[in-house]
DNA sequence: CATGCGTGGCT
DNA sequence: TAGCCAAGCAT
């Protein structure tokens, strides 16, 4: 058993404090949880989980650590392979990135992954959010860790409003103000309020009814008020370029060779998108060219 | 600072 | 059923 906190606690804190001890019994058991896995391993987690759900990013997580487990291993495969193993997570030019960063991590990090968040900001595809999660999760740093759950967290808890609005800079001192002061638990809070978000504070139909805060939430105890605030766009995908490049994707994933234009014909039908779509696939560097004309992952 | 970038499950 | 939503990042 820990010892209890022995320093004073602002209100604030006490709240950290029960989301600590919340979290410490319902915590899901997530494979890059685990207490052997290192900060490469966390590394890879948080830029899998980057818009894609966890039930999604297990299996995935499990194979690329099995066949890439370090980031020389990984700096060493070619951007094809990455490709087809990162499957179809979603957003692949995050393959692409986390290739790019084992290479920078290989060569100028002496093959590990730095505790420093300003260097870990600094590698492709890692930013405000990642690099902290890495910081913390993956090096045990008492890192103030914001995402979009911890968001929606802080402005229910805190400020009594029903969604969080669009990211502010204040962001990081308002969770920095819950987190308790013993480094050891500040870094569990920064886990316990994403979960708490995952689990029980969540966009639509939140189970207030499990929250171990719920006595203390300035939302509830402003009688949950409705979300008051600009309209948030929704997202569409039927029809848009994003469909069109996961089609044209599909094909050369599952093609052993590469493959002449008239087999992605097959993908999408208009012709002018289509065309759109291969350019800008070819600018990301997901796609390549060979000198006779086909189109190819990219062999890197 | 708003927008584009995949995918699939859930309500 | 047609949105809505999921541990963001780069531009």
């Amino acid at each position: 058993m820990e010892s209890l906190p022995g320093a004073v606690r602002t209100p604030a804190q006490e709240l950290g404090d029960t989301l600590v001890d919340w979290f410490a019994t319902a915590a899901r058991d997530l494979p890059w949880r685990r207490p052997d896995v290192d900060a490469w391993a966390v590394l890879v987690s948080e830029v899998m989980l980057q818009q894609t759900p966890v039930s999604r990013v297990e299996p995935a997580w499990r194979e690329w650590m099995a066949r890439w487990p370090t980031p020389a291993s990984l700096a060493a495969a070619s951007p094809a392979e990455v490709i087809r193993a990162w499957g179809k997570l979603g957003y692949p030019r995050r393959a692409l990135r986390l290739r790019e960063a084992a290479v920078t991590l290989t060569e100028r990090h002496d093959g590990a992954v730095p505790a420093d968040v300003a260097a870990l900001e600094a590698l492709p595809g890692i930013g405000v959010y990642t690099a902290r999660a890495v910081a913390c999760f993956g090096h045990g740093q008492p890192q103030p860790v914001v995402d979009t759950n911890v968001r929606r967290v802080v402005a229910r808890l805190i400020h009594g409003r029903a969604e969080a609005g669009p990211a502010r800079a204040a962001d990081l001192a308002d969770v920095a103000l819950l987190a308790p002061p013993e480094p050891a638990r500040a870094v569990r809070f920064s886990v316990a309020a994403m979960e708490l978000g995952a689990l029980v504070c969540t966009a639509g139909t939140p189970r207030c009814g499990a929250c171990p805060v719920r006595d203390r939430c300035a939302w509830r105890l402003a009688g949950c008020p409705p979300y008051e605030g600009p309209p948030r766009r929704v997202q569409k995908f039927a029809g848009t370029d994003r469909q069109v490049r996961g089609r044209l994707l599909d094909v050369l994933r599952a093609a052993c060779h590469p493959v002449p234009a008239a087999e992605l014909e097959a993908a999408w039908d208009d012709a002018v998108q289509r065309s759109r779509c291969l350019d800008s696939l070819l600018v990301d560097g997901l796609v390549e060219q060979t000198p006779d004309g086909l189109f190819t992952l990219p062999r890197g």
